[in-house]
DNA sequence: TCCAGCAACTTGAACGATCCAATCCTGCCT
DNA sequence: AGGCAGGATTGGATCGTTCAAGTTGCTGGA
């Protein structure tokens, strides 16, 4: 069993103090280029690696932070998380960070557990996944100067804090353009009720992009909850119309999903989009706007570090844009 | 801004020592119920909670475990680990321990992990997911005697260490019992090449279910690489055949996904069970096992606390039995 | 009466890092 | 040669907790 090496360990194997060895790691430049190298190799050769916890102890900050993982609720859209977990932690490992998972059934409980992450692991910032209007997660973390950035835009005041956002009108918008080039001039739409933040804004990318192209938008579109069977639904209620759409872009890939059974079992070709990828579209050769979560996860993190690390940084925002993948149903 | 809270807060509040409010929090039957009830009442009053870096750097313990956020590899199994990590959270943290996620592209790469998450985090434990025959991760752990369990059986020493596994052979030999019960004498089987634990013990359990009904399974399976268009193809094979499967079951989602498609096209009525109960398979409702990841993620975690917090227990083993889940193809 | 033995609690030290203030060099100017 | 400025290096204190070694007060047996 290896010793445990310190950096008392270090600075006896280096000829050195050990705030010499803390300034090589924490200010290089203070330290005369031949001692540092010394250091160096003495903390390569001892395999020395700060203690977190000692360190933290001393100057606050643990260089982890936290985010919530989610009971899977859907389960369509469950590998969302998933890939904007992996990417996370990735890029937090890259910047010398740590990512630490908790729980929470509800909002409430959610702010609960900020204090308890807070006073007994001393984490130095939240991502916050899945805001709505007016979340008051965000304004307690505001309220108390906690670093966070969430992934997701604060619909009601945009530049409140850090975020990281993908444009989602600009992946309905050039779904639907895609249809319309193809010759689709009635593009119908199948998206959530008015009043999310995200339901509206990828309604609105559809709208713009038929008005762009000249057309009209009004009767071509349905509201309606979440989920496959109310997908299937609402595609029955719009072929029903009087002049019913010949090509369909959905909110998400469950109502693409049930839109799709529907069209299946009507015989009727009419191609549909989906968003946000999951593997279920591409198991049944759905096309789908694809949000770069990997991208989003990392810009994150880079808003996040920026908060920390640099000296009372402006919150930014990041807005990126998704990318449409065209599969042929099998 | 709350002040900081701290042992000595407490203790001043109630009018005890460090230690004694130490000791109401350790080991509470030292000390007088009266006083502890006081040094409690203290607590709650001022919302003290532990430093977790201060204890840490006391005993060495950090009350962290930690486990892989693997890249998503098929997409369609993808949500098997998210499912599993937010089970490990919730356990955890009912255990008063909490989760930290890294990653690594390869195994070499996580050993290289193990080292820098011990030495800087001091973590308690790790939870190791995807383990092979002959896996070093496990070696290097067991070598250096650091707690771990695994989930997925190690299966050249079914003793060496803890797991948590899900009996897969009953899975697909209840699948198939449920096909031969329903009138189909042949149902055959689409699997791995053989070679790996989970893949030969599936069809372990295809093949023992039918041999118990008194029926022969030769010439009823085929062996392939995982994936939607092996699966295709491998049904294709199977239908080809002098005497083809009336049914079928399949190691997997994706593999039981392509069967379906060559199914469909050919326009034959025959019945396939997945594995994995992956949301591809609720969505297009296919019938699948259904692996009990919540339980399997807290009975992981049972497992390493007790290795943790019990005086040297020896390791357990957890197989549990997953589910047939039957469903109707739209 | 005296002290061993115990329960209940208190005090001092230590974990490993960083911060602060003091000291040591070195070269350079007078 | 002496002094001095400046940066490089050093020792001591500190973060909040727990461990180890006391101290106190009380009971009970010889």
């Amino acid at each position: 069993m290896a010793e445990k090496v310190t950096i008392a360990t270090v600075a006896r194997h280096a000829q050195v103090s050990r705030q010499t060895v803390s300034n090589v790691i924490n200010a290089p430049q203070l330290v005369r280029p031949e001692t540092r190298q010394r250091v160096q190799d003495a903390i390569v050769a001892l395999g020395y690696r700060a203690n977190q916890a000692a360190r933290q102890m001393r100057t606050g900050r643990s260089r982890l932070i936290a985010v919530r993982i989610e009971p899977t609720r859907d389960g369509i859209n469950g590998t969302v998380l998933d890939r904007f977990l992996h990417g996370l932690t990735e890029t937090a490992e890259a910047s010398g960070y740590r990512v630490m998972l908790y729980t929470a059934p509800d909002v409430d409980r959610e702010i609960a557990a900020y204090g308890d992450l807070l006073s007994a692991y001393e984490l130095d910032g939240f991502v916050i996944t899945g805001t709505d209007h007016g979340d008051p997660r965000t304004a307690w973390l505001a309220e108390r100067e906690i670093p966070f950035v969430t992934f997701g835009r604060p619909w009601d005041h945009p530049h409140a804090h850090s975020w990281v956002d993908v444009d989602g009108a600009a992946g309905t918008a050039e779904a639907t353009a895609h249809l319309v080039t193809a010759g689709h001039h009635r593009t119908g739409f199948i998206g959530w009720p008015a009043g999310s933040g995200v339901g509206d804004d990828r309604r609105a990318g559809w709208r713009r992009a038929l008005l762009d192209a000249g057309m009209d938008p009004d009767g071509l579109d349905v509201q309606t909850e979440d989920g496959i069977a109310e997908g299937a639904r609402a595609a029955r209620e719009l072929l029903g119309r009087p002049v019913p759409p010949s090509a369909l872009v959905c909110a998400s890939d469950s109502l693409a999903l049930g839109a799709l059974q529907t069209l299946r079992s009507a015989g009727t070709a009419v191609p549909v989009i989906g968003f946000d990828d999951t593997p279920v579209a591409a198991a049944v050769g759905l096309s789908s706007v694809s949000q770069p979560l990997g991208d989003a996860a990392a810009r994150c993190v880079d808003l996040l570090t920026d908060l920390l690390d640099g000296p009372h940084r402006d919150p930014r925002q990041v807005l990126l844009r998704p990318a449409l993948v065209l599969r042929h149903p099998a």
